[in-house]
DNA sequence: GTAGTAGTGGGGTGAAGTGGGGAATAATTA
DNA sequence: TAATTATTCCCCACTTCACCCCACTACTAC
């Protein structure tokens, strides 16, 4: 089970750190993906290929299906898991969720997820703000 | 299990580097064809027989059946991965794909696609904004 | 205080991407 | 048919980058 946030730093060569407390859970091997709002997913092997099956029963011939592959397939990574516990991010990833020097690490359930620093701050206190309504929500579906 | 955005290059003589994590799962031959969405599709030998396979169980009598044959087998070619990992771009195929130097290669489960490079960018900038309905779609087929 | 662990920085090495020369083959033209 | 041009496929060379290992510092635990 991966929770917590930490605060890391993007080295010059684009490598981060995996806390500490992941590397036995998330292994030597990852797979770096597009996340949903600006962020990127990183999951473990296991779960990936949870994903990928689902993913296979989804018919090419329609577009946004195409597109869709594009974006979780193309926009995924496996990357090792260095002999220092750090991970390589690529360019085109690392441009995709604006990453600059300083990220946040957060542990979520099953996967981990890559924010720029100020990014999850403001995605964080937008949804502080928003926290009543969405718990009421998630009471109309049965959650609390 | 191809994944994964590589920028790379069409030198002079029409040639393009497949990514060295790819190499091992393609083998030493592949079949270029048209592929959706303006650009190129790349199948390794077993990948193409599948499909070739699925597309001889659609009915001949139907006239958009057999233009969608004619465009994907009539556009095929058959092409070897030199000593370096390169592969030949025919020139009605660097048309079709409207590929100029600076190209993208996308690793989508069982085929590359090969993409000019704008227009990849464009493509995917696209399927960017539409981040929620990728997520309404995601959650229909259970992966978050 | 000391030992151990985590996070960060950096050097070295080998492989990957790219450009180009040259031979063999195919296509075109006189 | 012969000659010229173009194309394809081999090999070699250069540059950059990813991956390996080692070192330093800060913090925690005993």
């Amino acid at each position: 089970m991966l929770i917590g946030e930490y605060r890391h730093t993007i080295d010059t060569k684009k490598r981060i750190a995996v806390p500490a407390n992941f590397r036995r859970t998330v292994g030597r091997k990852v797979i770096i993906t597009r996340g949903l709002d600006t962020c990127l997913f990183v999951y473990p092997v296991k779960q990936w290929e949870l994903m990928v099956e689902k993913l296979s029963k989804l018919s090419m011939g329609q577009a946004d299906t195409r597109g869709f592959n594009r974006f979780m397939l193309a926009g995924a990574v496996e990357s090792a898991v260095d002999s220092m516990g750090r991970i390589l991010i690529p360019d085109f990833l690392k441009e995709f969720a604006g990453l600059k020097t300083k990220v946040v690490i957060a542990g979520i359930s099953d996967r981990i997820e890559i924010w720029d620093e100020e990014r999850w701050h403001e995605h964080v206190s937008k949804i502080e703000k928003q926290a009543d309504v969405l718990a009421e929500k998630l009471g109309e579906i049965g959650v609390f």
